[in-house]
DNA sequence: TCGGTCACG
DNA sequence: ACGTACGTGACCGAC
C-alpha cells in the first residue's frame, strides 16, 4: 500500500483555530489563566482528522521567522509588513500547541530562513519522489500550487474542520487552471495579507480570464502589446515589474536543504501517558471523557494505569436482597426514568448500595417497596446520597414511599459550586471532579432513538456507574462547598427547599378545565372576527403568526416606516406596532389579535393539555438548579408567567381554584423586595430613609431625584420616570438602556442617573465596588453566599464585558431576594406544621407565595405567613408583605 | 433547531 | 466608538 505523509501548516491552522473559537476566548481559560481556545480547536482538528487517518509519517511545520528575514524580505522589504500584532492570548498558547502536536504522535519542525510554506514544499516533493501520497493541511490558498496526482492540499474553508480537497482536478473544476497557474494568478492579484501588490485593479475574476486566454505570465507579457487598448492593458504594462516580483514571492520553494528527512518523521500515534496529564493540566474535560470512555469499553489501554476496577453491580433478587441489610449508615441511590417529567414518566430501573456492601439494582421498581429497601429509604438513620433529590422524592412518592434523611445531592451541590455550564446531567457534572462515565445519551440514545436495552445486567451496570460516581463525588464536592463557605446555603436552604418544592409539585394546583374551555370558545369567536377584519383591510389572507409575512404586508405593501430591524428582517414587536398604530388602523387589530391569540394558544390550549385528568390538577416542575441568579424556574407548564397585567389575561387565574370545598386561595407577596435588598446591601441611609418615610418608594425616589420639597406633590410623570430609574438601578444601569426605556435622550438619561447617585451616594459606591470585586475575583455573591461566576468580566469584547458588569450589579440583588424567599418557604412550611394548619404551599412566583387553605384557617394563616416572611432574614430595613385571599387565584390579588 | 414574540417577576 | 436594560419559558414559523 502506498505510504502516506501528512504535512500541516501549523501557524496557519493555529491562527484559524484561534479565531474559530474567538468568541469563546474568555470562557476557555484554565485555572492558571492560560487561554485555551486555539488549543481546543487544534485538538479537535487532530482528534477528528489526524488520529483516524493514521499516516505513516506526519509533521506540523511552523514559521521560525516572520517572513521578512527570508529571501522574500530581500526581494521586497514590505513583505508581510503592517500585520496586526499577534494577540497575547494567542501567543501564550504557542508552546502548548507544540506539546499537543508531539503527544498526538506528530513531529514539529521549523527552520530559520524558511517559511512553513517552503518547508512543506520541499518535504512534499521529497515524499512524492519516494513514492508517498501526501496530504497538506493549511488555511493558505497559496499552497494549492503544490497539488499533484500524489499531493492533495486540504484547504480550510471555515474554522479548522470544514475543508475542501484541492486536487489538480478540483482546481480545474473550480478555476479551470492548473496548480502551477495558481502562482500566476497570485502574480496578477497580489496578496493583501502578505502585503505585496500584483497588477493594479486585477482581482481573482480578471486574473482567471487572463490566464484562460494567455495561460501564464510570460506568455501574457509576450503578447501584451497585441491587446486592444484599455485601462487594464495600461495597468499590466505599468505594473509588469510588480507582477514578476509577486510571482517570485508567491512561488513556494521545493528544493531547499532541510536538516531533517522523511525518515525522521515517522508517525507514532497518540501517546496516552503524556496526553492525559496534559489534558488534565489544560482542563480538557471533553477530551478526557472520550479517552475514559474508550478505556472503559476496552478500545484502548493506558500504560502504567491499571484500569479502575469495574464496579460489580448485582441484579437484585429475593435471594440476595438480605445482603442489603448490611447497610447501616449511608447508601447511594439512583432511580432512572424516561424523559424529564418525573410526575408522569415511566421508571426504568434503580440501583443502590455503597462500595463496602456492594451495589444492587433492578428493572423491577416494585422491589423498592420490599421491606428491606423500604426500611432503608424511609429510615431516619441511614443517610442517602443522590443526584436530584426532588426527582427521587417524587418518584418514590408515586410508589407510596416517603424518602427521608437525604444527606448529599450532587445536583444541588454542583449548582451551588458553579451555575455556569450546569446542564443538570450527572455524567458531565462529574467531569468537573475528573470522574468519567457513560452518559445516558450514549447509553439509551437520543430523541426518537431512545431505547432501554433488553439486557438487565447492562442496565444496572450503567446505573451502577452513576451511583458509584455519586458516592465518590461526595467528598471532593463537599470539600469545595466548605472552601466557598456555602455549607449553610446547602444545608439550610437548598437541601430543605428541595423537599418543600417536591411536596408543592406533588400536591399540584387544581384547575377547572370547563372554565378554561368556556373562555376559549369566547376567545375563538373574537379572534375569528379579528382575523376576518384584518384580512379584509389587508386585501389578502396571510399567516398572522408569521412576523416575516406580517413584515412584508406592513413595510412593503403598505409602505409603513421601518422603525426597528431584527437580525432576519423587520421587527414587528409591540413597541414598533404601537408607534405605527396612528398611521394604520390595521395595526391596532393586529395588536389585539396577538394579545388574544397568546392567551388562547399558550394559556387556554396550553394549560388544558397539561391538566392531569385523574386529579384535575396541574403539576409543574420547579427547576431548582437552572438560573444563574438563584431564582427558581417553572416548566411543564410554566406557572410563573400566568397573565396578570391585562384584565383579559388575568381572567385565566379564575380557573385556578382550591382543591377542596370550603377552601380558598391565599397569596402573600413581598413588596419591593429587590429595592429593599439594594437599600440593605449598599447601606445607603437615604434609600433606607425613603423606605421608612413613605408608602410609595417610586414617589419617594421621584422626590429625591427631582428635588421636591416635603409639601410638594409628585406628579405622575415624575413617578413614572423615577420608577424606570429604580428598575434601571436594579438591572445594572446604563444611560443607553434608560434612555431607550423612557424614550428620552441619552444625555437626559445620564443626568437622571447622576442625580440619583448624588442622592443615594452609597448605592453608587456599591455599584463601583461590586464591579471591581467582579473584575478581581471573577464572581459576585448574594447575602447567603450564593455565587455567580462571570467568565466575560475581563473580556476584550466591549459588549460581553459590559453585560458581565451589569450582571455583577444585578445578580447580588436578584439572588439575595431569591435567598430570602427560599428561606421564607422553608420556615413557612415548618410554621404551618407547628401550628397544625392544613394549609399548604402551591406556588412560588419569585416574590410571591401562593397557598390553599380551609377558609376558617385564613386568619391564622395570614398571621403565620406574614410573620415568617417578614422575619425570614434580618435586614437593616423591614421587609413588607402584602396578602390577599379568595376562591380563585384571580381573587387572591 | 433558531429567532421572534410575548407572558411573568 | 462600541450598542443592552436583569432573570425566565412557551409558542410559532422558517430553515
Amino acid at each position: 500500500m502506498t505510504k502516506k505523509l501528512l504535512l500541516i501548516d501549523g501557524n496557519s491552522l493555529a491562527f484559524r483555530a484561534f479565531y474559530a473559537m474567538y468568541n469563546q476566548l474568555s470562557r476557555m481559560v484554565t485555572h492558571d489563566g492560560l487561554h485555551t481556545n486555539a488549543l481546543v480547536a487544534f485538538n479537535n482538528f487532530l482528534e477528528s482528522i489526524v488520529d483516524p487517518m493514521q499516516p505513516d509519517a506526519a509533521c506540523v511545520v511552523w514559521d521560525a521567522t516572520s517572513g521578512t528575514e527570508t529571501f522574500r524580505g530581500d526581494i521586497y522589504p514590505e513583505y508581510k509588513a503592517g500585520r496586526d500584532k499577534t494577540p497575547a492570548e494567542f501567543k501564550e498558547q504557542f508552546p502548548y500547541l507544540r506539546e499537543l502536536v508531539e503527544y498526538h504522535g506528530l513531529h514539529n519542525y521549523e527552520q530559520k530562513g524558511l517559511e512553513a510554506d517552503d518547508i512543506i514544499g520541499v518535504l512534499s516533493r521529497e515524499a512524492q519522489k519516494a513514492g508517498y501520497d501526501v496530504e497538506i493541511f493549511t488555511g493558505d490558498q497559496d499552497l494549492t500550487q503544490l497539488s499533484t496526482d500524489h499531493v492533495t492540499v486540504q484547504l480550510t474553508r471555515k474554522g479548522v474542520t470544514d475543508i475542501d480537497s484541492y486536487t489538480p482536478e478540483f482546481i480545474r473544476e473550480k478555476f479551470d487552471i492548473t496548480p502551477a497557474q495558481i502562482i500566476d494568478k497570485k502574480a496578477l492579484t497580489g496578496d493583501t495579507s502578505d502585503n505585496y501588490p500584483g497588477v493594479t485593479k486585477i482581482g481573482e475574476k480578471t486574473a482567471l480570464k487572463l490566464l484562460w486566454k494567455y495561460h501564464d505570465l510570460d506568455n501574457l507579457y509576450a503578447k501584451v502589446d497585441e491587446m486592444k487598448p484599455s485601462k487594464m492593458k495600461e495597468n499590466l504594462i505599468n505594473d509588469k515589474d510588480s507582477a514578476f516580483r509577486a510571482r517570485k514571492l508567491a512561488t513556494i520553494i521545493t528544493d531547499a536543504k532541510l536538516s531533517i528527512g522523511l525518515q525522521d518523521l515517522t508517525y507514532s500515534g497518540v501517546d496516552l501517558d503524556k496526553i492525559i496529564p496534559f489534558y488534565e493540566k489544560l482542563d480538557f474535560r471533553q477530551a478526557l471523557a472520550k479517552i475514559h470512555a474508550m478505556q472503559a469499553s476496552g478500545q484502548i489501554e493506558v500504560k502504567g494505569e491499571t484500569p479502575k476496577e469495574k464496579q460489580v453491580v448485582h441484579i437484585l433478587t429475593d435471594n440476595n436482597m438480605a445482603e442489603l441489610k448490611a447497610i447501616k449508615d449511608e447508601v447511594a441511590l439512583h432511580i432512572d426514568f424516561e424523559g424529564e417529567n418525573y410526575h408522569t414518566a415511566n421508571m426504568i430501573g434503580f440501583v443502590l448500595g455503597n462500595p463496602e456492601v456492594g451495589y444492587y439494582g433492578s428493572q423491577n421498581l416494585d422491589l423498592l417497596k420490599s421491606d428491606v429497601i423500604q426500611a432503608i429509604l424511609t429510615s431516619e438513620d441511614v443517610a442517602k446520597d443522590v443526584f436530584n433529590v426532588k426527582a427521587d422524592w417524587i418518584l418514590l412518592k408515586r410508589l407510596g414511599l416517603e424518602l427521608k434523611n437525604v444527606k448529599f445531592d450532587f445536583l444541588l451541590v454542583s449548582y451551588l459550586l458553579d451555575t455556569v455550564g450546569n446542564d443538570n446531567v450527572l455524567s458531565t457534572l462529574a467531569q468537573r471532579f475528573n470522574i468519567y462515565m457513560t452518559s445516558d445519551e450514549e447509553f439509551y440514545g437520543k430523541g426518537a432513538k431512545f431505547t432501554v436495552p433488553e439486557d438487565e445486567q447492562a442496565l444496572v451496570d450503567h446505573l451502577g456507574q452513576q451511583v458509584d460516581a455519586i458516592w465518590q463525588l461526595q467528598e471532593p464536592s463537599m470539600a469545595d462547598l466548605k472552601k466557598r463557605e456555602q455549607e449553610h446555603l446547602y444545608h439550610d436552604i437548598e437541601l430543605p427547599l428541595a423537599f418543600v418544592l417536591a411536596k408543592m409539585e406533588y400536591q399540584g394546583f387544581k384547575v377547572e378545565p370547563e372554565k378554561l374551555k368556556e373562555m376559549g370558545v369566547d376567545l375563538d369567536q373574537r379572534i375569528q372576527t379579528l382575523v376576518d377584519k384584518i384580512y379584509q383591510i389587508a386585501g389578502e389572507e396571510f399567516n398572522l403568526n408569521s412576523p416575516k409575512q406580517l413584515g412584508v404586508l406592513l413595510f412593503e405593501k403598505m409602505n409603513l416606516p421601518v422603525i426597528k430591524k431584527t437580525k432576519t428582517g423587520y421587527s414587528t414587536a409591540v413597541d414598533v406596532l404601537e408607534q405605527l398604530a396612528p398611521q394604520a388602523p390595521i395595526v391596532e387589530y393586529i395588536l389585539l389579535y396577538r394579545q388574544l391569540n397568546k392567551i388562547k394558544s399558550t394559556y387556554i390550549d396550553g394549560l388544558l393539555s397539561v391538566i392531569n385528568p385523574k386529579d384535575s390538577k396541574i403539576h409543574t416542575r420547579f427547576l431548582q438548579t437552572l438560573t444563574q441568579t438563584g431564582r427558581l424556574s417553572s416548566v411543564d407548564p410554566n406557572l410563573q408567567n400566568i397573565p396578570m397585567r391585562t384584565e383579559e389575561g388575568r381572567k385565566i387565574r379564575q380557573a385556578f381554584v382550591a382543591s377542596q370545598p370550603g377552601w380558598n386561595i391565599y397569596g402573600a407577596d413581598y413588596s419591593q423586595i429587590e429595592l429593599r435588598v439594594l437599600a440593605h446591601v449598599t447601606g445607603d441611609e437615604n434609600l433606607q430613609k425613603a423606605f421608612l418615610n413613605g408608602e410609595d418608594i417610586h414617589a419617594e425616589t421621584a422626590r429625591a431625584v427631582f428635588g421636591l420639597k416635603p409639601d410638594e406633590e409628585v406628579d405622575p410623570n415624575m413617578r413614572r420616570t423615577a420608577k424606570a430609574v429604580n428598575f434601571g438601578i436594579v438591572y445594572g444601569i446604563s444611560d443607553y438602556g434608560l434612555s431607550k426605556n423612557l424614550g428620552i435622550s441619552r444625555k437626559d438619561a445620564k443626568a437622571f442617573i447622576d442625580t440619583y447617585f448624588q442622592e443615594f451616594p452609597k448605592v453608587h459606591e456599591w455599584m463601583e465596588a461590586i464591579k471591581k470585586k467582579a473584575h478581581e475575583d471573577g464572581y459576585v455573591e448574594t447575602i447567603a453566599n450564593r455565587r455567580r461566576y462571570l467568565p466575560d468580566i475581563n473580556s476584550k469584547n466591549f459588549n460581553l464585558r459590559s453585560f458581565a458588569e451589569r450582571t455583577a450589579m444585578n445578580s447580588p440583588i436578584q439572588g439575595s431576594a431569591a435567598d430570602i424567599i427560599k428561606l421564607a418557604m422553608i420556615h413557612v412550611k415548618a410554621a404551618l406544621e407547628e401550628n397544625h394548619l392544613d394549609a399548604h404551599l402551591l406556588l412560588q412566583v419569585h416574590d410571591e407565595l401562593v397557598f390553599e387553605a380551609p377558609k376558617e384557617e385564613m386568619e391564622k394563616l395570614d398571621k403565620v405567613v406574614s410573620n415568617v416572611m417578614d422575619s425570614a432574614v434580618k435586614l437593616s430595613i423591614p421587609l413588607k408583605v402584602e396578602s390577599h385571599e379568595g376562591p380563585t387565584w384571580y381573587d387572591a390579588k
